[in-house]
This record gives structure tokens, sequence and C-alpha cells, in this order.
RNA sequence: GCCCGGGUGGUGGAAUUGGCAUACACGUGCGACUUAAAAUCGCAUUCCGUAAGGAUUGAGGGUUCGAGUCCCUCCCCGGGCACCA
């Protein structure tokens, strides 16, 4: 009897999986296609720790299943390639972006291949590819073309000591992480995105789709669509209103507090600030931008949100009741949202109240829900939709609801008022002032402007250059090499530049899934009948990291091709999984500054890959995270142990051991359903169940090769060669179909029978399934124990669940 | 503050959706094998109690013959959003 020996059984499975090709991905199978996707990883150079592949552990488990189950599937791995920590790294190391990227991947490829993991790898995909990334610039350019890719000034985060320009993520409390400078806001022309003119289809489409609710609702605020009226506030008095009235515009979602709007505020950047303002008030309010413009996003953010504010001295009327209302500039006023002026209701809206209350504005109760007796306080919460106008003439007595619709299409007459959406969602920068990146094809003209790149001289190649700190007037690196950034203008032919922004990698991931159905096409980001047949994806693994950002820039770009005619449907994903992260045994996220990281190769070496992969699978649901537990490998290693130990030795037994088809048939059923649905903890322990119950029996070649179906998926290295070299099998497992069970089967003939009186448990009994109510009672009162416990008193009432139990109500 | 999740042994976690709470493991204890250790195997392991028995799913209340599961109030933990009018 040989020993379970992983690294010599595993690497040997591996090579002769590859060489037969049992993963590849056929376009033109008779079998139903399965599209089943994962995020494709971002290889850092720190390479994987142990959390990473538990991902793709699940999803291989699940494919295996589905493939055993007669479908054709797609499951591949691919490469995020570009993006800022390896430029950041590649700078550190004096090496090129290029060359730290490839080594990367390299190392990632290699251990990402010892788990042993059932990808069709001729569908290799890397972002930073021309091949890819030219399709990258295509899509860029069909955004423009439809009028969805523009440029707009837009802040940035600079840092004036560096004089460059931060990502985010470079930026901690509010300081450069590399001299600790305080960083300042700059403004800087960049690439957008519309995703805004998509924000109610990236809600509505949102519905129908299988994914988890959470990651529903996350999208919803993250788009923060609120519904209410744009109002008009006359100015009043203007003196520059030399042609007509000017306005204040505002936007609200409780036009029926209109009557209590006793003043009007405007955001410190509102283009009406200086002329609204009176002589008097000048100097108070510049001196008060002043002090605004010098708050920093770390004051912002940390500081207490006690308001501050200043009267401009202006007015504007109140047009429901035209009452003449003053005008103050306050930076709780958000310039980017709605018009950056608010209608301020303190009566009813706590901001106004603090505020009001400060600057000793008046305050004008207008909705109470105790109408016709209005005694409730000031901002009263429980209002919404029960209250009831209580002060203005002809909506007195009229519920908020309605009031609020009245009151807007009452102005609308006027043409002071339309019914307006609002969304928190911003439009996508995408410009980049970093070198690992796509370039953005552009060309930028003094006397055309900015023309883009002809489709013909796609991919803009990112050239080499010598230098990868970014430049200090705030462009990319891409401004240094000359030569490439010096072309003709694609419309007048006299020499021009070249946008040196890249793209953020967002953009090379929201379409990446497509490349997989067709990567080595040259003449299209992927054929329609490739895209035709395996779209939309059938099952999405992904972090819930991702829940917001990359899943929501996807599902744009997809409607866009949609709206091109370029893809046949409008949400790419429909069913969509969380995978809960793995955490350092001290409950930490990994990470190599905690020093909490486990390197998988350690674990896989001395453990081999199909005990890391049960184990990962073990420790909880798929969707949570758990600590690592170094000694919880050692468990399952056992198990595998185990099942090598009791197979090895195969003589056929005389007679089946029909109680162990029984466990069989229904560890079948349990593990399938547990792959199916992710349920990967309860399906490793279904094994472990069964081992436990089978482990005395002796049996036949057909039951250990449906035990080892079984495992097949969960560990595929070691069920490979109990298959073939144990069992003597000449295919390999992975080409068998999962075993079908027998319904009839599933139940036992004899039942236990739990016995409750007044719901204590007091006894179980073995009987016959599918006794009658009747005779189930009098077996249960004419039990010995029973009666004891009995003791004579009367049953009020006998409940009977079927095969199950039987409460006795005394 | 708002919106989602969640709270079960020493630990990770199970629980056919309202029907035997603590499956499966880890760890621990005891035993076997061994000169010894490791590995392996066997037994025990929610708590109190020698036992009979009793208590127990964050706390309190409710519905029900019966609640980890449903309803109400509160506490704690994790995640997202956050002056969004």
């Amino acid at each position: 009897m040989t020993k379970y020996n992983p690294s010599k059984i595993e690497k040997k499975w591996q090579k002769y999986w590859e060489a037969k090709k049992f993963y590849r991905a056929d376009d033109k199978s008779k079998k139903p296609k399965y599209y089943q996707l994962e995020t494709f990883p971002y290889p850092s150079a720190a390479g994987l720790h142990v959390g990473h592949p538990k991902g793709y552990i699940g999803e291989d488990i699940h494919s295996r299943y589905v493939r055993m189950n007669g479908k054709e599937v797609m499951y591949t791995m691919g490469w995020d390639a570009f993006g800022l920590p390896t430029e950041n790294y590649a700078i550190k190391v004096g090496k090129s972006p290029k060359e730290v990227a490839k080594a990367n991947i390299k190392n990632f490829k290699r251990q990402v291949k010892m788990f042993g993991l059932s990808y069709d790898w001729e569908r290799e995909i890397n972002t930073s590819d021309p091949e890819y990334y030219k399709w990258t610039q295509w899509i860029f350019l069909k955004m423009y073309e439809k009028g969805l890719a523009y440029r707009a000034k837009t802040n940035v985060n600079w840092c004036p000591k560096d004089k460059t320009v931060l990502a985010n993520e470079q930026v901690k409390d509010g300081c450069c992480d590399r001299c600790g400078t305080q960083v300042e806001q700059k403004e800087l022309y960049q690439w957008l995105f519309k995703i805004t003119d998509y924000a109610d289809r990236l809600i509505d489409d949102i519905e129908g789709l299988d994914w988890p609710e959470t990651t529903k609702a996350a999208q919803k605020n993250w788009i923060g669509r609120s519904e209410g009226a744009l109002i008009k506030f006359p100015v009043f008095n203007s003196k520059f209103s030399k042609g007509g009235q000017e306005y204040v515009e505002v936007f609200t979602t409780r036009a029926d507090t209109l009557f209590g709007a006793t003043y009007l505020v405007l955001a410190p950047e509102h283009p009406l600030v200086t002329k609204l303002t009176k002589d008097a008030n000048l100097n108070a309010v510049n001196k008060y931008l002043e002090e605004v413009k010098k708050k920093t996003e770390m004051e912002r953010l940390h500081m207490d949100k006690s308001k501050t504010g200043v009267d401009t001295g202006g007015y504007v009327v109140n047009p429901i009741n035209n009452e003449k209302i003053p005008v103050w500039v306050a930076d709780y006023v958000i310039g980017w949202y709605g018009t950056g002026a608010v209608m301020a209701v303190p009566a009813h809206d706590e901001r106004d109240w603090e505020f009001a209350k400060k600057y000793d504005l008046p305050v004008k109760m207008v909705v109470c829900p105790n109408y016709p007796a209005p005694t409730c306080p000031v901002l009263e919460k429980a209002f919404t939709e029960d209250a009831h106008l209580v002060d203005s003439e002809e909506f007195v007595g009229m519920k908020s609801a309605e009031a609020r619709n009245k009151i807007i299409e009452k102005l609308k007459e006027k043409g002071l008022a339309e019914f307006k959406k609002n969304y928190k969602l911003h439009d996508w920068v995408l410009s980049r002032q970093r070198y690992w990146g796509v370039p953005i094809p552009m060309i930028r003209c003094d006397k055309c402007g900015f023309q883009p790149v002809p489709e013909n001289d796609l991919p803009v190649e990112l050239p080499n250059i010598e230098e990868y700190k970014p430049a200090e007037d705030g462009r990319s690196p891409l401004a240094r090499a000359k030569e490439w950034l010096v072309v003709k203008c694609p419309k007048c032919g006299k020499e021009a530049e070249r946008e040196t922004d890249t793209m953020d990698t967002f953009v090379d991931s929201s379409w990446y899934y497509l490349r997989y159905t067709d990567p080595k096409n040259k003449n299209e980001f992927a054929s329609e009948a490739k895209i035709k047949h395996w779209l939309p994806v059938d099952l999405c693994v992904i972090g819930s990291e991702h829940a917001v950002m990359h899943l929501l820039y996807a599902r744009f770009i997809a409607k866009v091709l949609y709206d091109l005619e370029l893809l046949h449907f409008k949400e790419p994903f429909l069913k969509l999984r969380h995978l809960g992260l793995i955490q350092g045994a001290d409950g930490q996220k990994m990470s190599k500054s905690r020093g909490n990281v486990v390197n998988p190769d350690e674990i896989v070496e001395a453990y081999g890959a199909d005990s890391v992969r049960l184990y990962e699978m073990f420790m909880g649901p798929f969707e949570d995270g758990q600590p690592w537990d170094p000694k919880g490998v050692v468990g399952t290693s056992r198990f595998l142990n185990r099942v090598w130990n009791f197979i090895s030795e195969p003589e056929e037994p005389k007679t089946v051991d029909k109680e162990a088809d029984k466990i069989l048939n229904k560890a079948t059923k349990e593990i399938g359903e547990d792959i199916k649905n992710l349920k990967f903890n309860t399906g490793v322990s279904g094994l472990m169940k069964l081992i436990n119950a089978i482990e005395d029996k002796w049996l036949t070649k057909k039951q250990y090769g449906t035990l080892l179906k079984l495992l097949a998926p969960f560990a595929p290295h070691i069920a490979e060669e109990l298959w073939q070299t144990v069992l003597k099998n000449k295919k390999s497992i992975h080409l068998e179909t999962w075993p079908k069970y027998d319904e009839a089967l599933l139940a036992d003939e004899l039942i236990e029978l739990v016995i409750q009186i007044n719901g204590v448990k007091r006894d179980v009994l073995k009987i016959t399934k599918g006794l009658s109510e009747e005779e189930v009672k009098s077996i249960v009162l004419s039990n010995e124990n029973i009666k004891k416990h009995l003791a004579g008193r009367e049953i009020k009432k006998f409940i009977y669940i079927k095969d199950r139990l039987t409460n006795l109500v005394i």
C-alpha cells in the first residue's frame, strides 16, 4: 500500500490535463453553454496569499460540477495588468512597469496553476497587451462618437511639494503618502464618461437581476436617485437684472414645505453669489469664500459638521406666497448636487434648523401629522406621508404627498417649477496622469481642437520611456516621449500632440468578460457569433468590494454597446454571488504591514493542493470571510488520507452492500445541491460524513467510483489518481458524468419519531414510515416511558407531524 | 445619522426554512500502539450536576402545541453611504 503523496500526483495530473486540453471551451460544442466568470486578478508584486485562490477554488468546483452535468463550460483566467501599484513598484525598483508586470504575471500564473484549476488557458487575456487595449481604445472612440466621452475641468489631488497628481489611494489623512505634505485640490481638464445619462437605466434594470440584495441596494444608493422638483425663486430687485427677471433655482423633494421656506442658501461656488451680494456685505462674503477655499478635504471629513455661513444681503421671493426671504451663502450646501442652492425650511429639516438657530433666522411650521390641532414640535420626523399642511390658504388640510404635487403643478403654470429627478452619481472621470495605462486615443490640434485617432491607427501603443515619475506640470510621463507625442492632426495634417492621459483601469476591466469569448480576434473586440453564443455570463463570482464601482461601470459599458447594437443583452451578469475574503489568523485583513500574510506555496508544499482546496471551502460559507486557522488544513488533509487508505484495495465483494448504496445515493443528492448553491462548506462536511458512514464497509468498484466522482470537483488530483491508478479506469474521472440518484432510495423505511410532552423531548421511537396519526397515537400512548411522564394526566391536544414528531399537550 | 448584513460551545461553523440546537472539523482531555516522540486509531468534549434532572442560540418581551428561525423593544459587531436638500 502506497502512501498518499500529493506533491507527486498533483504535478503529474496537472500536466496530463493540460496536455489533453480537457478544459478547452469549445465554441462549436453541441452541449449547452455555461459561462462562468470570476474577477480577473491584479497581479501584484507580492504574489498570491492564501485568500486569493478561495474564489478560484469555489468556481473551479462549480465549473467541474457543471461540466459533469453535461454543459460546455467556459471558465477563464486573465490579468488586470495595468495600474498604479505596478507603476510605483517599478519606479521603486528601477525597472519598467512592463517588465514588472510580466514577472508578476508569471509568478501569479505559477501559483494559480498549483491549485489544479480547470481554466481554458487558451483564452488567457492581459489588459496591458496592445492586442487587448486596442479594443479598450476602440470602445473609447465609440463613446466619443456617441458624445459619451467629453473633457471638463475637475479636481485632482495635487501634492505641491512633489508637484504631482495623486490618486485617492495615495492620499492618507489628507496628506501625500510619500512626503507627508498636505494635499491640495487642483483643477485640471480631464476626460469623462457620461454615465449619468444612464443613471435611470442603471437603477431600473437592477430589479430583474439575480444578485445579492445588498449589492443591488449599494448600487441604487450610489446612484442615489431622488424625485422632486426644480423651483425658481425670483431675485428681488437685482441690481443686475436689466434685461429681465433673474431667478435662483433650487431642487427639493419636499415641495409641500415650500410655505415654510424662510430663507435660501447658495453653495459657495454658486455663480450667483457675487451678483446677489449687497455692497455692504461684500467684505464678509469674500472673507467667507476665502475661508471655505482653505478648508482641505481632511477638514471637511474630520471637522465637526457645525454649520457656517454668511448673509449676502440679497433677497429672493418665495414663489408660493410672494414673501421676501434672505439669501445666505453656506458650505453645508453642496455645489455639485442639484442646483447648488437650497430653499431652507428650518421647521422641517434638521440641517436648516441648526443653521437657523445659529444665525437667528425665522422658523415657520407648515406641516404636521396632528392636523387640525397642530401640536407637533418642529422637526417632527414621522410626518412625511401622514402629515397635513397647516399654514397656507388653499392647501391647508391637504396631505403632504398630495400637496407636494399640487404646489408644483400650480407653479408650473407660471413657469416657476418643474418635476425633476436628481442623482448623487457623478460622471466617470477616466483620465489618469500616469504612464502605466491605456493611452487615450485622442490628438489635440491647435487649430482643429481634439480629434479622435482614426480607427485604422489603433492601437496607440504605450511608448518606452526613461523616467516614469509623473511630470511636474501635472501631465503624465508620456509628455516626455517626444517622438511619440508629436503627430499629424488627422483632420488638417498640421503638427499636433497626442493626449498624454491614460485611462482608469476600471475601463480595461469594464469589458474583459466580452474578450474571453474571442480573445484572439484581430478585427473586432469579439465576433458577433461568439458573443451571441457565450453571453450573457451565467454566473459571476466577485468580491463584495467590487459591488459598486466595477460592476456599475461594466453594466454601463454593456448598455452603451447594446445601444450601438454590438451586444444583444442589456445586463451582462444575470446571476452574481460574492465571495468573502480569508483573513489572517488574527481576524484582520491580510496585509504585509500587519505581518499576517500566509503564502500558499508553503501550505501547498506541506499538505498538497487538494487539502488546501478542501480546507478553504470547509472554513465557512463561501460568501463570508473567515480567519485562516493554520491548523485547519490538518483536518482536510487527514480526511484525504482516510479516503486514500479506504480506496487502495479494490477487490470485488460477493454481495453489494445495500446500505452503502443508500448512503451514496443520499450523498449524491446533497453534495450536488450544495455545489449548485455554492454551499461548499456543507459540501465538504457532506463528504466527510460520507466517509465516516461507509469507511467500515466493503464496496464494489462501482461504489468506490461513485464516491470518487463526488470527490472529484473538490479534490481533482486525488480523485483522478485513485480513479485511474487504483480503480484502473482508462479515461479521466473528469470526463465522467455526475452520478444519478434515486429519489425512492432517499427515505428510510424506519424513521425516528421524536416524542415531546409540552414541547420538551422525552423519547425517540423507531417506527415504520408513513403511519397514520391514529396508529402513531396508540404506539406513543402505550409506551412505558411516556406513560411514566404523563403520570395519568389528560392529554389536551395531540400534535402529529408525519414521520417526524409528536407533541403531547397536557 | 441613514441603508444593508450579522450575533449559536474554547475556535471555524451546521441546522430539509417553524419541528431532536450544537452536524462536520479544529483544539483539548483520556486511552491504545511505541523504549520514547511524531503520525495513526479509539473514547469523551455546550454549561450546571456524582446522578436523576435542569438550563442554553446577544438581552428582554410577544405569537405558537412548539421559536436559533416569525413580530416588537434594546445592546453589541461587520460593511456601505454620509451636510445629497
